[in-house]
DNA sequence: AGGTATTAAAATATCGACATTAGTCTCAAA
DNA sequence: TTTGAGACTAATGTCGATATTTTAATACCT
């Protein structure tokens, strides 16, 4: 039986109540608090604070404890910006490089995505949609074949949460979906066209747009 | 006086054995060797290697621990493609960006470069040249501007160290660096003519031909 | 006898408790 | 208001107990 270590476990839970915001950027993480909430040890607490620390998620003051990275409208820009670049040279070489399979799975991914849009109502549940939107993109980017860009575009993904999350709450119930819904077609249709220029400023602009919405909010 | 925990120095000593090979890839890491190299408890290692793991220099198997992690053909096929890419990118954007302190800053480097060029030969130090030539390549792609972009960038500098490491070895004293040269020349020539084109492919072309070296190494 | 399965023993990883050390806060005196 | 001493809080590191894996040895079967 695969029991994964207690670092492990607890890196886990710590992310997720970091990146949903259970945890609020700037927050003191006590260790006894931690320990108390996790039920684990200082150790495997250390251990999983200290991952998230190379993960830019969490700061270390030297004997002086580790606090949540705060959050700063040039972050923002800085993430979405480098988001949009990231991306737009991973929809570039999927365009290039993708076969039969990728194509079937972008079109099932929509598919699933726009079943589900009732999730976006104002009582609907956003995190469950986010899932089936992440997975849209990852559809069309994994064409790339790039184990390595893919990582890198992950690593952005997760730290861009924190402010996404704050977007999905804004937008909840406000009919301000319906855009991104259309950009959504639009890009899966340049893309299984194969039209590199207009995919390219197509998802550039998708990711950039929920940022300029962000920095008037922070 | 700031004396940084000890988890911080065994991550930068770990990090340097490692990359530098004197740990080789896949050698296994055992907490007593370590203990003793380093002069630590098994806390602080446990830490910093769980730092290592995040950045992918190391494996964690559950219960049976550390080893460093294997090198294989298509790893670095994967790393130099997406630094290509990557730096590409930063060449693109700092050119649109930079200004003429970021010009002036080239220009210092690439003439350390030059000046230095002796370090090159078989009885040289080439780890003291890698210095400088990374150097001259920031100077180039700080002019993006993005933490996040220059972040990434780093990232995978670090990880395409072994087998940098590798192909220095490999070229010293062969005459090898001579082209390797020339194509800093050309590429200070464009970057400063603000030439993206060129830049680019420059750029992109000095980062596969180790790559394609390499290939035949392993 | 050769090879496989079983069991015992050594080695190793993991985690929590405790002691040490550093940082912060309070309050009184200058 | 500033400064310094002492108490308190919190982070860090070492040690030891426990659980798991790996190695070795022995017994068993073909």
């Amino acid at each position: 039986m695969p029991q994964e270590n207690s670092a492990a476990k607890v890196l886990h839970h710590l992310k997720q109540d970091i990146l949903t915001g259970l945890f609020a950027a700037g927050h003191k993480l006590k260790m006894n608090a931690l320990k108390e909430r996790y039920q684990v040890g200082v150790n495997p607490l250390r251990e999983a604070l200290s991952q998230l620390v190379v993960m830019q998620l969490v700061q270390v003051q030297d004997q002086r404890g580790y606090r949540v990275c705060p959050v700063t409208q040039s972050e923002l820009v800085d993430i979405y910006d480098t988001r949009a670049h990231i991306e737009s040279l991973c929809v570039g070489l999927a365009i290039e490089r993708g076969d039969e399979v990728w194509e079937a799975g972008i079109v099932a991914a929509a598919y699933r995505l726009q079943s589900n849009a009732g999730l976006l109502q104002a009582d609907g549940d956003l995190q469950a949609w986010e899932q089936l939107h992440q997975q849209f993109h990852y559809a069309i980017v994994k064409g790339c074949g790039s184990e390595e860009l893919l990582r890198v575009r992950l690593d952005l993904y997760e730290k861009a949460s924190r402010y996404r999350n704050l977007w999905l709450r804004h937008n909840a119930g406000h009919g301000a979906f319906d855009v991104n819904q259309m950009e959504h077609e639009q890009l899966v249709t340049a893309v299984l066209a194969r039209d590199l220029e207009a995919a390219k400023k197509l998802i550039s602009k998708h990711i950039l747009v929920p940022s300029q919405v962000l920095q008037g909010l922070l």
